[in-house]
DNA sequence: ATAGGGTTAG
């Protein structure tokens, strides 16, 4: 690889006076400068054969688009290959790849289709490639075609090409599919067992995932970096701590060199199973960290309610790391989940001195989060009027959100004016629209949204609680039916009620989005998913052992409520997963400070 | 010479 004609070339840059370089001196110096990445060199070497009127051979051009490709200058690469009399599949696959593995996919895509006119035919390289930019639901089309081409051409069961297509259906949401392409590949190796596994996690199948895991596992799969983190991914979306302390233990026996990514993903696996200071252990530990290791740290603190942790590590973060706009989100929502709403606006300032390019519509939500926190319903309107976006429904639905806390009537209907024209469909507008009236005693604006809800809304997303028990999965929907502890779940509810309600739990009707009468409606607040789950945790665990409970969607007032005097009348604390973030409810209070 | 699976946030 690194002849002596190759060092020369590649460090005298070929300036050899009336001597012109040949063939060989340019593809050593090439070589070389792919070799070490190095791109100025590179760019000297192509420039020498400009200026001694080189014309390279195919082979030589490719060789220099590579180059470029490997260097990261694509648009350069993309000159090159341009400019040559004549290309064959290496030139335009290596083009291709460096537009895939850079996220140009529309390029790459672009490229190929040109590649198919020019008349030069695929190979399994191109293919394999190529179909990773044919991802996105929309885009079905082209890999239908990609594929229909690969079957042609009889690479369908090409490893390589394989791999890719079975993924490409996966994250097209056909698992079917990739099942198929996966069941034919003439043998399994790491790569294709994980990325079948990737489609289930993809489409948040992570039981399913983890079954096949097991069994590959089982018949001898090997694993690496990306297997791990694909199973993380999943587990942490479980918060199964088990399962995640399992697979942390399998990867320290395997003793792989030290990944960012992977420890990245431990972080964040610890930090949604309830585990912080696992999280910051890995974190501590780490010899080199990127932005996404702090920000995973921030999250996981914001995500627990640590608000005085997310604002300390932020500020020792910005000594070495320059904050990206993942970096702010967290700190903005971390200081809105902590209560550190000072804090929060504070650092908004600066950011909007400092980064104000970077910030989007999420941040400024988070700032409407922080003012509606603090009372301010007033200023977060004047924000969201003046901010340099256009509103989304999730900011209305957070100052919503707020005026129920404070109880603000005319903000309150200047946010759910506006939500109700951008999702006339979604019922929990309504639902916190008519208990603002009603906390505000207006009952006949109650009535009036109430039925304008019954007309014009439609079923939302099921809720869905679940609680893993000696690493079973146990899975509660609202009202449950089918479960099979059905029965003393029901019973064991009942008499917890009695107890609830003896020492001061009253329901909170107002969270039923139904209108039906106030027994019904008690009834039906016991058939939450979170209820059933918290029931059945009681029913199942030791005395003084923690409950970890997940649910899919936020949690609702009487549950949490109800969460509370579990924790105060048994003794039990409680830690609740919802979609947002952590609570953990002990002797009757929540770290969440009841805003959430 | 050129190739497949992946981490925080949405």
């Amino acid at each position: 690889m690194c002849s002596a004609a190759a060092r020369r070339a590649a460090t005298s840059g070929l300036a050899v006076p009336g001597v012109e370089a040949r063939f060989h001196d340019y593809d050593a110096a090439v070589t070389s400068c792919i070799d070490r990445r190095a791109l100025r060199e590179g760019r000297q070497v192509h420039a020498q054969m400009v200026k001694a009127r080189y014309r390279p051979p195919v082979y030589l051009g490719t060789r220099l688009v590579i180059m470029y490709v490997k260097c990261d200058a694509l648009d350069d690469a993309r000159n090159v290959l341009d400019g040559m009399p004549e290309r064959n599949v290496v030139s335009w696959t290596a083009m291709i790849s460096g537009y895939s593995q850079s996220g140009r996919h529309p390029e790459a895509l672009e490229l190929f289709i040109r590649m198919l006119r020019a008349g030069c035919k695929p190979n399994e390289f191109t293919l394999a490639t190529v179909l990773t930019s044919c991802s996105g639901p929309q885009s079905i089309h082209q890999v239908k075609q990609v594929h229909s081409l690969a079957a042609k051409t009889n690479f369908e069961s090409h490893m390589f090409v394989g791999s890719s297509l079975l993924d490409m259906y996966a994250k097209s949401g056909n698992i079917q599919e990739a099942r198929r392409v996966f069941d034919m590949l003439p043998e399994r190796d790491t790569v294709s067992c994980t990325a079948i596994i990737s489609g289930y996690v993809h489409l948040g199948l992570d039981e399913e995932a983890l079954d096949l895991f097991r069994q590959f596992y089982s018949a001898g799969m090997r694993c690496n970096y990306v297997t791990f983190m694909t199973l993380l991914t999943s587990l942490s979306r479980l918060a199964s701590l088990d399962y995640g302390k399992q697979v942390h233990g399998l990867i320290l026996r395997k003793e792989l060199p030290f990944f960012v990514v992977l420890q990245n993903s431990l972080i964040d696996m610890y930090s949604k199973c309830g585990k912080l200071l696992y999280s910051r252990r890995v974190f501590d530990y780490m010899p080199q960290r990127s932005a996404i290791s702090w920000n995973a740290m921030l999250m996981g603190y914001g995500r627990h309610g640590v608000g005085l942790e997310v604002v300390q590590l932020f500020r020792t973060m910005t000594e070495e790391v320059k904050p990206d706009s993942v970096t702010l989100l967290a700190v903005l929502s971390g200081c809105s989940h902590g209560g550190l709403v000072d804090e929060g606006l504070d650092i908004f300032d600066l950011i909007v001195k400092e980064q104000n390019a970077i910030l989007s519509t999420v941040h400024y939500g988070c700032v409407i989060d922080l003012l509606g926190r603090a009372g301010r319903l007033q200023k977060a309107l004047d924000l969201i009027e003046n901010m340099p976006f256009e509103p989304t429904p999730a900011i209305w639905g957070s100052l919503l959100g707020a005026c129920r806390v404070h109880v603000n009537v005319s903000v309150a209907e200047v946010a759910a004016q506006k939500l109700l024209d951008m999702e006339p469909g979604n019922a929990g507008n309504y639902v916190i629209l008519s208990n603002i009236y009603a906390a505000a005693g207006m009952w006949k604006d109650v009535f009036r949204v109430r039925k304008l809800m019954l007309e014009k809304t439609v079923s939302k997303e099921p809720g869905q609680s679940w609680i893993i028990l000696d690493k079973v999965i146990h899975t509660f929907h609202s009202s449950e039916r089918f479960h099979p502890s059905k029965k003393d779940i029901d019973a064991k509810i009942k008499e917890l009620y009695i107890d609830l309600k003896a020492a001061g739990f009253v329901p909170d009707l107002s969270c039923v989005l139904h209108d039906v009468d106030d027994e019904q409606k008690e009834r039906m607040l016991l058939g939450h998913s979170e209820k059933l789950a918290i029931t059945f945790g009681l029913m199942n665990t030791p005395p003084g052992l923690t409950i970890r409970i997940m649910k899919n969607l936020r949690i609702c007032v009487d549950c949490h409520n109800f969460a509370k005097f579990v924790s105060k009348v048994y003794g039990r604390e409680i830690s609740l997963r919802d979609k947002n973030r952590f609570h953990l409810l002990a002797d009757g209070a929540c770290t969440c400070g009841d805003y959430w």
